[in-house]
DNA sequence: GTTACTGTTGCGCGATGAGCAACTCCGACT
DNA sequence: AGTCGGAGTTGCTCATCGCGCAACAGTAAC
């Protein structure tokens, strides 16, 4: 009796994943599990024990009830901690996108790309672009050389030392340079970024970072030059490290 | 390949598990997930479209990594009032830590060891460590200590009749001795701990009772001994009691 | 002491899970 | 543009495993 009637489905773990459901509702004992899933309750009691073994499912009491396990808790660490980046980063980029009048961006490191993840658009903003999902390249963007600054060195050298393309006159390709340039990147804690992956673009990048102080996203504003100029660069760069950090405390990050 | 021989186990499910905990660890792909857990690509991948289709699995983008999805979130934060612990409890820790200038934490007891699930940090706290998600000797910390007083008496026997590790020649390991100790811990309703754990390390817990009047959970405040005296121990119990009864009372018990 | 109920476990069987092979799809490279 | 390699999917087959049945142990209620 599966949810589904896809071949693809495995039966047991369809089964193991109702019991879960079912005691997120509220603990409950196994006749009660049997009853509700329509199957045999010795299925239910083997079910139960791989759950239990694993932490997903706990026992109240010596012969009580059974209830979600802190297993669960564990698993979904992980869930929300992504989750409280995106979320928690929209509202932030929305704010200093009202504030800047620019576009506001979060990326991740992905595979030695940027991977664009949240998107506020300023006011003034002129192009629609929407940079979502997008993948930009790390060396040609600001977002891109926080999240190179703050890499293990080892993996830091490695990417750079892949042939660089040059988008412009203005992209650095040189890994000497570049890796360089991280240096005062990580010195300074923001990275500045002119007409580099396009010509008339410019951007700057401060770090987020994640519960354990690691630098797990790069928030960056973007618009063009002759709007954010090399001087206003430097002005919006207080205010977005305070906002970062803001994000970062929220996603358990304290400074020392 | 069963992590246990008991033939009461369900393999497949058995194995959907590992895949989750695999992803709690970081995203990751089909083969990947196979070359980790020694079983074939297709197998994973059925296991995946399963948890994928009950929403405990998501894909990262259109051809992306695999990670945990939000259906183990939703699993957790449907459980019972133990994830109301955790939220309910920062803001109780933090304030608290605030006070004291100590670190301050939650845990709860899983399968003979302590857990801590919040923690909020003093200003004047020295140590960077997270504790969230760390398992902690039940015998040989504040917190473990008030877990176990407050157990069944045949289940705190069993503990304690464990051999237990000592950790600095402070460790209490002779079980007599302990459940002598616990005894005192239930009458005066706080535990002490004086460089049990590690040297230099004082810690004061008291319970967290759920609505049925059961403890849940242990709050504890710790810090270096030569802050954290022992005569500054006994000044803040009566603070993180009455702390604790406020975040008890939330959690639905009112003392009669 | 008896009854009723919950949960566990041995056993046998057939349904299902899993591996294999072949396939599709996509990105990287030339 | 074409080729190659790798990731992921799916049809097929079959042996293993999951499941239901029956019997049992344990416990609470009467």
């Amino acid at each position: 009796m599966s949810n589904s009637d896809s071949a693809a489905q495995v039966q047991s773990v369809d089964r193991a994943i109702s019991v879960l459901e079912l005691l997120a509702q509220g603990e409950a004992g196994i006749t009660e599990i049997a009853g509700e899933l329509g199957v045999h309750k010795s299925t239910v009691s083997r079910l139960v024990s791989v759950l239990e073994s694993r932490g997903l499912v706990e026992q109240l009491g010596e012969r009580g009830k059974y209830a979600i396990g802190f297993g669960v808790v564990r698993l979904a660490g992980a869930a929300t901690g992504r989750m409280d980046l995106t979320k928690l980063g929209q509202p932030v980029c929305q704010t200093l996108a009202d504030s800047f009048g620019e576009t506001v961006n979060i990326a991740v490191h992905d595979a030695g790309v940027a991977i664009n993840i949240t998107q506020a658009r300023g006011s003034a903003a002129v192009s629609a672009v929407n940079w979502i999902g997008q993948r930009t390249p790390l060396h040609a963007t600001s977002s891109g050389k926080i999240l190179l600054a703050y890499l293990p060195v080892e993996e830091r050298k490695r990417l750079v030392s892949i042939p660089l393309d040059s988008y412009t006159e203005n992209t650095v390709v040189d890994p000497d340079r570049l890796l360089a340039e991280l240096e005062t990147v990580a010195s300074q804690g923001y990275a500045a970024c002119f007409e580099e992956l396009e010509l008339g673009l410019h951007a700057v990048a401060v770090p987020v970072r994640g519960h354990r102080g690691e630098v797990v996203a790069a928030m960056s504003a973007s618009g063009p030059s002759y709007r954010l100029s090399r001087e206003r660069v430097e002005q919006i760069v207080p205010t977005m490290s305070a906002a970062a950090a803001d994000l970062s405390a929220q996603l358990g990050y304290f400074a020392g």
